[in-house]
DNA sequence: TGGATTAGTTCGTGGCCCGAACCAGGTGGC
DNA sequence: GCCACCTGGTTCGGGCCACGAACTAATCCA
């Protein structure tokens, strides 16, 4: 609002715009491995650790009959498994197959490559304020663990 | 790298999941009009001005025949309209009704408003450097005008 | 034991995206 | 003037994605 003109840009543009161009890399990264970006994004969580249905779809943020179509899809990749919880039998847990822990492996770091560009024309502080600041906008929002944070891995 | 453990996100999960962040807020938005988030984006485009099928398909990274579908569908809810262009008999010019403009302001504002407050943990100074960083890396990266930026409309 | 709750699946509808095939209007060479 | 070529768009078929409603089966609990 301080500044003077449409020159500038404002935080909320900024926004809408760096999300349209991440979706973008994404999806391209993904398609490239085979994967929809939401195919690509259900690995990329499951990295971590296998998880319920449930949680699943509120990290995922996904009704679950949309959750259930895309983990049958995923699994018919031979990426994706359902195994029975011993402890209910209603439940389900779904973890990354040999395959798919490799292709998430590979998917995953293809995709940190690129995204890591993105940003090369900040230097290494501002790099480093950027990832503070949206870190924080993440955190204030509760984002769910979309994409895995390193050192997170089980 | 320098910060200690796996406490700090790196600027690549940073930017994974605050799109993940601004994808949910833009559709969830767009839901609330009848619209979804590719309609949605597709008036925003279009508040700026009309555009010919190709350019839009450029804006909007998509292709001709996947646009094809979108207009017709936005069109068939009566926001937007194919025009022909008087210089080439082939050529068409998609435009907003009155009803589509009108629908357009509205749900540009709102959501507009929700992503305002996304980063509402941050100060101004913040915000702004936040803002500055970002336009930056939009800008590098020249991502289309796929929202507008305030006091470029026609 | 039997009713409510919970975890997931199935089904139908509609949107989204793509590439291939197609069509009509323009353009350039001859 | 004509024909080959290009260009702007549409159509078509196929698969993915998202959702709500209805359903099934296991668990919980009173």
């Amino acid at each position: 609002m301080a500044k003077a003109v449409g020159e500038q840009m404002g935080v909320v543009t900024a926004l809408v715009r760096s999300t349209f161009l991440v979706n973008t890399v994404y999806a391209e990264a993904a398609r490239e491995y085979g994967l929809t970006q939401q195919q690509g994004q259900l690995l990329c969580v499951l990295m971590a650790h296998p998880y319920g249905m449930g949680e699943l779809g509120e990290v995922l943020r996904l009704a679950k009959s949309s959750l259930s179509g895309l983990v049958d899809r995923t699994a018919r990749l031979g990426l994706v498994r359902r195994e029975s919880d011993p402890s209910d039998n209603r439940a389900v847990r779904v973890g990354l197959t040999p395959e798919g822990s490799r292709l998430a492996d590979e998917f995953y770091a293809e995709t940190c490559r690129r995204i890591e560009q993105l940003p090369s024309g900040l230097d290494d502080t501002e790099r480093d304020t950027l990832a503070e600041l949206l870190a924080r906008v993440v955190r204030d929002n509760e984002v769910p663990p979309v994409f895995m944070v390193l050192n997170e891995q089980g």
